[in-house]
DNA sequence: TATGAATGAGCCTTCATTCAT
DNA sequence: AATGAATGAAGGCTCATTCAT
């Protein structure tokens, strides 16, 4: 019944939208805090105010949780990079907003930084999963800035973009798990143009 | 089973007092390939050659394990690197012995590589543990190889020291991730080089 | 497995909500003839129609399950005895009626006797659970009745009454014991008249 | 090998008598304790100060552990019984006596009597072997008393021997019992001669 | 849609017992 | 006789998932 699953899905997509958001949230509260194997699905439905048996009206699987939570923010990330990003040209100033939203977005809800830094991090199973859309998308994008900026004479032309990439995902990547490790109460987004600065100095001829 | 019998004291006879680390090499090999948590016990002994109760001769637990490989490899990690800086004074090319010594040891240990890089990062629990150890011993020796060549006039003074260390920290550490989960084969001590001339570049007056 | 599933619907409509008695009789029954220690939680759950699992949505451990054979036994007990005795004043006869109903109400249950004079003093730490509710109890109805019958004169009064209500309870206790490990079959409650009438006798003026 | 077999049990009662009763000592200790369940073979080994293996070279198992200490014990005291008892004519004296060396012995050793009025009950199996020998012998003997009470007209006739034996045996061991549970110290052995009375004044024309 | 009681496979851990030394 | 490291069977409990209502 591909028909009626479909409308099935259509339905719920748009009516019910709201209850899945209300899961993937309780989902993201409780993946943090407990870990993921350790928080239990009738604790994410508790948490969410419904039954343990609903949340499989909306999610396949404990693991769909998870691979929902990170696909939904990053659907999200990118949607909001594609409007930011808009209009504009110079590639630095475009690594600069990249960096900046990458840690405005953790900085603003820990739980779901933790859910990104560790959670998501668990198996290669995940990791995988993780690399093969975040870096695909995000990686991407940060590397054509890269590559524009050397076409444009900013950067060293010698370094590999995608090896040049990695390097600053890495050091904006490592902020966060400090920051969500850190008992010390501070902006993460304040260090975006710390690490891109230092990034920027590293390439330029 | 005279064969197993047999296997197990050439094993015994050969490892002598070793059979700690037999477990250890079998838990880092399976937690690598399968994931600690569907990992189980019993497969670790049989990877061992051993039966599973004796795995809580020398374990307290399950996590014990995982600990233990953590432990085991950051004291020896932190021996070699307190061997090969002796006599070393060159802030510079103490930073280049580190990153090399880091990526050198993972990228000769797959299995190890794997479970530090993703295995370790399981839960907050143990990431705190991870943190509290490997950045305070590790990030440390990085923090102050960055402090004495601003000292020596190599490195901008305005950066914290305590700050650039996690960059370059940062950018290793997803170098290591990103050989982790790679399909080509290439030699992941060769990138630490390249890590460390990106990061003096932009360190520099 | 439609006969299993026939079956399962059909216990749960006659019993209703009593889930819960039906797994604490077929606890009692495996306790009884295999022992606690060896009857498995699996076995409970099979003898009673259910999953493993289920049994724990019912009792925490399976140390519960003894304790509550224990408690709903003893709630009973005392509620049966409360009513019976109302009314009573003659304190022979509330001995008597309270020995009767002691050995009556193990006597139709071989089982629940085997768990109440074998199986329940595993331990130190049930003996005191039992003693703390079964003496305080049970015991203080003995004594009070004692007490009494000393203040109508029927009996000495140089005799401590909780002295004497240990001597009888322990008199009927060895009743009960004495029945289950024989192989004979008589009406364990007919020895009640016969116990109160020997210790009546040696209580008398 | 039966004769190197026997011949080397018989030189074991000999010279390691000693470390039988010393492996007997620490079991009744730990037993008592931690409850039979609850203690490892291991603990006992070492409360006795041997290898956990040496336990097995004086006992086949940890439930035979358990019926040496009955055994020893029975023994012993049937042994007393039979001693004191010799040339002591009067069966109240008789009854009197074996009560008296009953708790006394009881009494005397905290750790024996949990074991046996709480261990030694811990399952069908070993209380068929408990009354089978100690109510064969020692009730035996409390009978025996009682039939000549009522030959020389001392007793009532009507009265089964058998079952006052039982009512006697009762009333002590559930002295024996609330001994052991109280937290109050007093001598248990002073009960002995109350509760015969009691008995005795029951029995009597 | 929603419920939540029921399922049952799965796994860590314990510990009595053995046996090579 | 003694050791104690090793064994491996066994079982209590959890929890993701299902399904009758």
């Amino acid at each position: 019944m591909p028909v009626a699953a479909s409308a099935r899905r259509h339905a719920r997509t748009l009516q019910a939208g709201g209850k899945r958001d209300l899961i993937l949230k309780a989902a993201t509260k409780l993946f943090a805090r407990r870990g993921f194997f350790n928080a239990q699905v009738a604790d994410v439905a508790r948490e969410a105010g419904i039954a343990a048996g609903t949340v499989y009206l909306y999610f396949k699987s404990k693991d769909d949780l998870l691979i929902s939570i990170f696909e939904r923010t990053m659907r999200q990330g990118m949607e909001d990079a594609r409007q930011a990003l808009e209009g504009v040209s110079d590639p630095i100033t475009r690594l600069r907003l990249l960096a900046n939203l990458h840690l405005d977005r953790l900085g603003q809800d820990h739980d779901l930084a933790v859910v990104f830094q560790v959670e998501l991090r668990q198996s290669i199973k995940f990791m995988e999963r993780f690399t093969s859309t975040l870096l695909r998308d995000y990686l991407h994008a940060i590397r054509d800035a890269i590559a524009d900026a050397q076409s444009a004479g900013y950067f060293r032309a010698e370094v590999s973009p995608s090896f040049a990439a990695k390097t600053l995902f890495g050091a904006l990547d490592e902020m966060a798990t400090n920051w969500i490790l850190s008992r010390r109460h501070y902006a993460l987004a304040g260090q975006a143009d710390e690490v891109v600065d230092l990034f920027v100095r590293g390439m330029q001829r």
